[in-house]
Formats: structure tokens, sequence, C-alpha cells
DNA sequence: TATAAATCTCGACTGCATTCGACTTTTGCC
DNA sequence: GGCAAAAGTCGAATGCAGTCGAGATTTATA
């Protein structure tokens, strides 16, 4: 039974969690004070606390109100078609250009989704699980069409093309590369990954070049 | 000429990393507050910020000293003979353990140098230089060798083990792997890159199976 | 509908990082 | 040495995340 209670706390969530879009767009998350984010939402400062641990918590709802949107946006747009270098290539093109539209909000969002406390977990876990069925179904695909190698298990693979989806944006983070540069980074690793760092043995006469 | 205060502030420096080696690793580095670290170090509070701009900048200067010791420490481990994976294995277990030591110490480690804050970029560039110069001479010689290929620029065949590392990490954060699962990933993870992801034009054949 | 238990709401309070500006020390100059 | 400017030192004040417990609302039970 759905009590007036739980009603009203579904209300109450959501206004928070809408309180934060709006605060958050316009002064970014270490800006907005809890008590702003509470007197936005109409409630009181401590009553937050009931429906979100930390503020990092509501960062979180935050960003599966934004991801949600994104990952409909990027579904329609990856052609089954294409090769996966490309399709992979528009997903984290997607997703980068996504999470560092604020530079702040992706900083955050990185450094809390890769590494995050023991008690953050769980709220990680929602925002990614979606993330990989998106990619598990590209990379599948692409093992079926033969461009993926079918011994190396999906969650390798798509650990492989992530883990330097993850260095790219370090690396744009730290400023060893320019916004232009990204996607032609991005898309030579791939590339390289692809490939294969060591020499192909019908490669190897030039090894001692 | 060393004037008398430059001479002081070099030790006034000197001892507020003394005692954040001493408080942070005795209490962690949350757990240790700024007033603590100044009274334990013998000046006031607000002295600290002259010399740092913020608590995360101390903790930069604590990890150039852990780092100048597990760096010296490495460089001597690493057998020049090995193959590289078992060269690049021998470092980055080594870097694994020392940062995990402290998982709270290697969380906050890894996110700031991975997506640091504008003003932390100068304070991170320090501590990860004498790293690349470490991993650049395996790569090197393994190019040489002809164990890595010779038409990917050094700093990429970097980008590849270091992103496969960061991905290690980031799981043994998360949960989704156990310490002792940590090595195996990461060896299986590197010979994937080293193969390649894409089927070998030999193996083409079963790739419908 | 009356009442006790459960749950929710609130803003005053606590603790800590960082700022501020009055005060002290050092330097450069005569 | 004497003195003004420059640089350094300090802890009280500020701002904010997160806690707490007193009071309000809702639910369960009769």
């Amino acid at each position: 039974m759905t009590t007036l209670r739980e009603k009203k706390k579904q209300l109450t969530r959501k206004a928070i969690i809408e309180a934060a879009v709006r605060l958050f767009g316009r002064k970014g998350f270490e800006k907005t004070s809890i008590e702003e984010l509470a007197r936005e939402a109409g409630i009181g400062k401590g009553t937050i606390y009931t429906y979100f641990q930390t503020k990092a918590e509501i960062f979180y709802a935050f960003c599966e109100e934004q991801f949600e949107f994104i990952h409909k946006e990027l579904a329609t747009k990856t052609d089954p078609e294409a090769p996966v270098i490309e399709r992979v290539m528009t997903v984290f093109m997607g997703e980068f250009l996504h999470v560092t539209q604020n530079k702040e909000f992706g900083r955050f969002f990185m450094q809390r989704v890769l590494f995050p406390e023991e008690y953050e977990k769980n709220s990680r876990d929602e925002v990614d699980n979606k993330w990989l069925e998106l990619l598990f179904s590209i990379y599948q695909k692409a093992q079926q069409r033969g461009e993926l190698r079918q011994d190396i298990d999906l969650l390798y693979l798509a650990g492989h093309f992530y883990a330097l989806y993850i260095l790219v944006v370090s690396s744009w983070y730290s400023g060893r590369i320019e916004t232009e540069e990204v996607a032609s980074s991005m898309r030579l690793l791939f590339q390289q990954a692809l490939d294969g760092l060591a020499p192909t043995k019908s490669s190897l006469s030039n090894n001692q070049g």
C-alpha cells in the first residue's frame, strides 16, 4: 500500500533533486550549499539528510537524471551496422562531451565513480549499470561479427576500451591534451588496442629498424 | 643570497611536512585537522596557509616523500633483462601495494592525480614525472628488443599500460575485484593489450564459431 | 475516535577548512 | 644603528557540511 507518508517522501525527494538540477546547473556543485538547496526545495536543512547521507549522494541522484537523458540519446545515435571503433567512439565522445560540459561536474563524477568511498558504492552502481548494458551490446555484436576476439571475456573487452577512455579524460583534466585532440587521441588508442601493442608475427622483420 | 627569511621558511616547510608524515601516518588524512597539524609542527594555524594553499596540497608534499621511497625501491627491483610484461607487472604491483596500503591515502591520491583541480596541476606534475621516467626506460628497452611496436609513440605505449593499471585499481576500489585477483587481472589485461583485441589474421577462421 | 509508537521535520549546534587583518620580524636603505 | 616597507605569523572570525534532539505528523491498534 502507498501510504500518505510514502507519497510525501516521494514528492520531497523529487523536490530536492529538482532544486539540485537547477542550483548545480546554475552555480555548480561546490558553490551550492545544503542550506541553499533546502531553501530552494522548500524544506529544512536537516530534512535533506533523511533523503541523502551526504552532499555527494545528492550529486549522484543529479547524475542519474543527466545520464538517463544522455543514454537515451546515445542509444539512438549509435548505428548497429558501423564498425566497433566507430560505435565506441560515438558513445565515449558523447559521454566525454557531456561529462565535460561542466568541467567541475565531470571531475567530481569521474573521481567518485572510479574511486568511491565504501558508503558510496551503492549509489555508484546504479549509475553505471545502464552504461555497461549499452556497451556490452556493442561489444557482443562486434564479437559475433568477428571484429573482436571471442576468447576474451566481454567484461575484459569492455575494460580495455573503458580504461583508454578514462586515460583520455584524465589527460584532458591534467592539461596534457587539448579539447580538440581528444577525439583523435582516443581513436588512435582504440585502434592500437585493437591491433595490439606487440609487433605482429608478420611485421616482426622490421623490428630492428 | 640565502636570506635568513628563506632559511626559516625552509625549516618551517620541512616541519609541516614532517608533522604531516607523522600525523597522516598515524591518524589518516581526513582525521588530521589543520589545527592539529599546526600544533604538531609548532606553528600557528594560519601560517600553514602561507606554505600550502589547501589541505590537499599538504597531501601532495606528503606523497612526494612517500614516492621518493617507493620509486627508488622499484628502480632497483626491476630486472632489465626480464620481458616487458614482467617488468611492468613489478612496477605496477609495487605501486598498487604501496598506494593501497592505506586505502584512504590511495583513493585520495588517485582521485587527485587523475582529475586535478586547476590549481593542483603543478603539485601533481612533480609527483608523476619521475614515475614516467622509470616507465619510459622500460618501454624504450622493450621497443629496442622488439617486444613492443616501434611505430607507437612511447607516450602512447605508456598510456596503454597506465590506463589498464588505473582500471584495475578502480575495480579494486569499487569492489569489483578482490585484492588477490589484482595481479592476475592486471597480467591478463596487459597480455591482451600486447596481443590486440581484434582477431589476428591467422585466427580469423574460427570467428564465426 | 483516542492513543501510543513510529517516523519525519526542523534549525540550533558542532567541527573543521579557510580567510582576515592586526601584530611581529626581517630586509634594504640612509 | 634607525626606520619604513615588505614579508611572515597568528588565532579569532567566517562559512559550510553534517549531527542532534525537541516537537510535529502519520500510522497502527483498539
